[in-house]
DNA sequence: TAGTGGTCTAGACCACCGG
DNA sequence: CGGTGGTCTAGACCACTAT
C-alpha cells in the first residue's frame, strides 16, 4: 500500500492482471485472499470483491468459497460478439437495404427442427425464407421456422414489407438464445439466390431462440462467400 | 416494495429484465432511475446499480450520467464465445488427439500479415504449419505467424512435440486479441492435409493477438467440414 | 449547473465448501 | 466448523452530460 489517492476497481483489475499476465502469479496459481489484496493495496474489501469478479467473468480466474481464487490453468478464449439485425449492420456500412419475401408457409415443424428444441410432439410453425440485400447484391439467404404455439401473432403479419427479423426484435423479446457457426456449400438453390456459383462456400449462423422454455423461433442465415463475423474480448 | 427479504442485485436485475421482457417498459424507453427503483423495490440504491450495470454489458439497456437508463432502441444480439486450446476441445469429447509439425520456417513477415497488425516496417517471424487430429483424423490444419521480436523465446523450442497454440498460451500470456470467422474453400494442398475433397467448405477462425500493442502471432485455423462453433447467451 | 449514474468505504451477515 | 467469497446497506463524494 503507497497509494493516497483511491483506488477504483477497474484499476484494482488491471492490476492483479498484469500481475497475471506477468506471470508474478503462473497458471493455476492461488492468489492471495481478497481481505489481503485490500490490505495491500490500500482499499476496501468491497473494491477487490468488485475487480475479482470482473477476472472471474472474464474467464482469467477461477473463485470458489473457502477455496480461494486461481488463476485458471487451462486457459480459455473468451469473446464477446455482437450482432446487429440485418437491416443495421448493411445501412452502418453506408449500403442500402434490401429486403426480399421468397416463402411464408404454415408447416406442421420438420423432424429435425424439433429435435433441435428437444420437442416430441408435433407442432405447428410458420416457415419463412426471405432474402436480404446490400446494394442490390443478395447479402444473405435466410430459411426461419416460427412456432406458431408460442407466437400466434405472426400469422397475421404481413412479412413481404417487414422482415420476420425485424417484427420478432420489435414484438416477440426472448428470453435466452444460442448459436452456431460453421460452413456449408451452396446447393443449387442457395446458388441461385445468393447469384453466386454452385459449390461456393457460405457462412451459416444458426439461432434458436426462446422464452421461458417456449421455443420462439430456430433461424439459419446463409451469408455469401466472403462474409466475416468479427469477435473481441471485452476491456 | 412489498418485500422483507433482501433483494440480491440478480434479483433486481431480474425483475427489471422481466419488465423489459413482458414489455413493461417497450423499446427506448426510459428507465426510472436507479434511486427511484430501489424506494420502489426497497433496497439499496447500490444494489441496483450492481443490477443495471450488468443489464448494461447485456447489451439490454444504456445508460447515460444525467441522461438515464434507456432500453436499446435497437436491440442487438450479444452472446459469448468460449474457445479451449483444440487439444483439451478434443479430449473433452474423449477423442485421442494427435498433433503433427507440418513447417516450421523463420520467414520476413509477409506484406498481407502486417498488415492485420498496422505494422509498416518489416519485421521477421516464424512461419508454423501443422495439423491437429482427433482420433487419428484430420481435425483442423493452422497457419501461424508469429512475431520472434515480440516472442524471441520461440525460436529455441521443439515444436514438433509441443504445438505452438499450447506453447504460447503457457508461456507468452497476450493483453489483447480478437476473431473473425468465415467460410471457405478448400484447395489442393487444404483438401490434403484435412483428406477432404477439392472444393469443401470449411470454417476458418482467424485470430490476432498482441501484448501491450506488440504483436504476438496472427493463426488461421481451417476446420474440416462439419465443425460448429457455438456461443450462447450469458447467464 | 443541476441531475443522474459510478464508485468508495466500513461494517455486517450470509453461503458455500475444504480440511 | 472455520475460512473465504458474495452481498447488502447507508452515506458520501465524484464524473459526466443534458438542459
Amino acid at each position: 500500500m503507497v497509494e493516497d489517492q483511491k483506488l477504483s476497481w477497474q484499476a484494482v483489475r488491471d492490476q492483479i492482471r498484469g500481475d497475471i499476465l506477468n506471470r508474478i502469479y503462473g497458471l493455476g496459481d492461488k492468489l492471495p485472499k481478497d481481505a489481503e489484496i485490500a490490505v495491500r493495496l490500500g482499499c476496501a474489501r468491497g473494491t477487490v470483491q468488485r475487480a475479482m469478479q470482473d477476472l472471474s467473468d472474464a474467464g482469467l480466474i477461477e473463485r470458489r468459497r473457502k477455496g480461494g481464487s486461481h488463476v485458471r490453468a487451462q486457459p480459455i478464449v473468451r469473446a464477446t460478439l455482437d450482432i446487429p439485425v440485418t437491416r443495421r449492420e448493411i445501412e452502418s456500412r453506408g449500403e442500402r437495404y434490401g429486403y426480399h419475401l421468397l416463402g411464408r408457409e404454415p408447416v406442421p415443424t420438420p423432424r429435425h427442427v424439433m429435435k433441435k428444441f428437444g420437442l416430441t410432439d408435433t407442432v405447428p410453425s410458420l416457415r419463412v425464407q426471405c432474402v436480404h440485400s446490400a446494394d442490390g447484391h443478395p447479402h444473405s439467404y435466410e430459411d426461419r421456422w416460427i412456432f406458431t404455439d408460442t407466437v400466434p401473432e405472426i400469422r397475421d403479419i404481413d412479412l413481404s414489407v417487414v422482415s420476420a427479423n425485424e417484427w420478432l426484435v420489435a414484438h416477440r423479446p426472448y428470453s435466452g438464445f444460442d448459436m452456431s457457426f460453421y460452413a456449408i456449400s451452396a446447393d443449387a438453390q442457395l446458388a441461385q439466390h445468393l447469384d453466386v456459383p454452385r459449390g461456393a462456400s457460405l457462412l451459416v449462423i444458426e439461432r434458436r431462440t426462446w422464452f421461458d422454455d417456449k421455443p420462439i423461433t430456430l433461424v439459419q442465415s446463409y451469408n455469401r462467400p466472403g462474409y466475416q463475423l468479427t469477435a473481441s474480448n471485452p476491456r
